[in-house]
DNA sequence: GTAAAATACGACCGAACGGTCGGTTGTTAA
DNA sequence: TTAACAACCGACCGTTCGGTCGTATTTTAC
């Protein structure tokens, strides 16, 4: 009875969303994929170990099938933006966050993990904007994104109200149109 | 020698806002104040309980010396988002959302004070924008306000930067008086 | 089919967890 | 000053934590 990998590391992310760092344990983990917490420690030397797996998971599910410079900039930029509202909506958490919160210098390829979890998004969102306007106001409205993407979830988490995330997303959207115009009529 | 409540509660909340409530122990809290863990108890019935604690003394110190009605409504807006970000920042977390995500049914008492912490947040900033402007849209940019900071904090929590809170402070003002102007211009 | 490799289990380790309780010390009120 | 009360400590409890290791079982490669 062997369980994949892969499923070892899904559970710890939904794991790691809902209790955090500190409040997931091995056990826990070992329990919900019908494993012992010994046989954990065959494919991962460590907890700590678990974090990058999980991130790079994530990273590549949001963007591994995404085909860059596949279409125009802002079909691209919502397509994005609206995956991610929507996995952070249903599942109620970011564990990018929960993470980022739970992990310290105690833990420093953790934090390593997630800082590069989050590096990764930013540059990718910027990728697709800097297509339509400067590289600065790009990297400027990516992280502006994100950020209010990470705000909503909070609402969502606490209330479970949805009504946030829907105009964060509005918002960054407008946003990234508005400075893509700017740019087009400072171009004439 | 007798120890503050006020002090526990305090250094409570520094632990909670850095650990998260599975991360922060009564040893780490008992240590930090100086006294041993069983100390604890004779104020706090168990750990739970530091919680709504924590969050009643911070929305004091947010919302409590504020003269509500004492000014114009943009200055005072101004004035609390600027504490609250300004706090954030230096503080490179935010309690509150630390708590709310790491409270769950099982801890009904601190979910239920981590709802009423946002809740008095989003209701005080209502308040304020709802004398320039019809009350459902001063909720909802009350909501966008804290979520702008609460996500801005995730950038300082991660990379320790603080662009991304001064633009959220900014936006959120922003955002604010323009509503304010439709108004003054619809009811014309 | 068989041997080697990989996976899994159960028992174990020391440390830490939240919380309890009897005894001691410090503070306060009369 | 003294008694009552509050605060504090140290030892203790049962449980859980991350991790280790010898043995058993399953899977893989030839």
């Amino acid at each position: 009875m062997k369980v994949m990998r892969e499923t070892i590391v899904s559970t710890a992310r939904e794991l790691f969303r809902s209790k955090g760092y500190a409040g997931a344990s091995m056990n826990d983990l070992a329990d919900a994929v019908g494993l012992k917490k010994s046989s954990l420690y065959v494919r991962f030397p460590n907890k700590e170990a678990l974090v990058p797996a999980v991130l790079d998971l994530t990273l590549q599910e949001t963007f591994g099938q995404r085909d860059s410079a596949s279409g125009q900039w802002d079909d691209e930029f919502v397509e994005v933006i609206e995956f991610i509202a929507t996995t952070l909506t249903d599942r109620g958490r970011c564990v990018g966050l929960h993470l980022a919160y739970g992990t310290s210098d105690e833990t420093p390829i953790a934090k390593h993990a997630v800082r590069a979890f989050f590096q990764a998004h930013r540059d990718h969102l910027s990728s697709i904007l800097s297509r339509a306007m400067p590289v600065d106001v790009a990297r400027d409205i990516a992280t502006d994104t994100l950020a209010r993407l990470e705000g909503a979830t909070a609402f969502v988490a606490i209330f479970g109200e949805k009504d946030a995330m829907k105009r964060a997303v509005r918002l960054s959207i407008e946003e990234a149109k508005n400075a893509a115009a700017a740019k087009s009529l400072s171009s004439r």
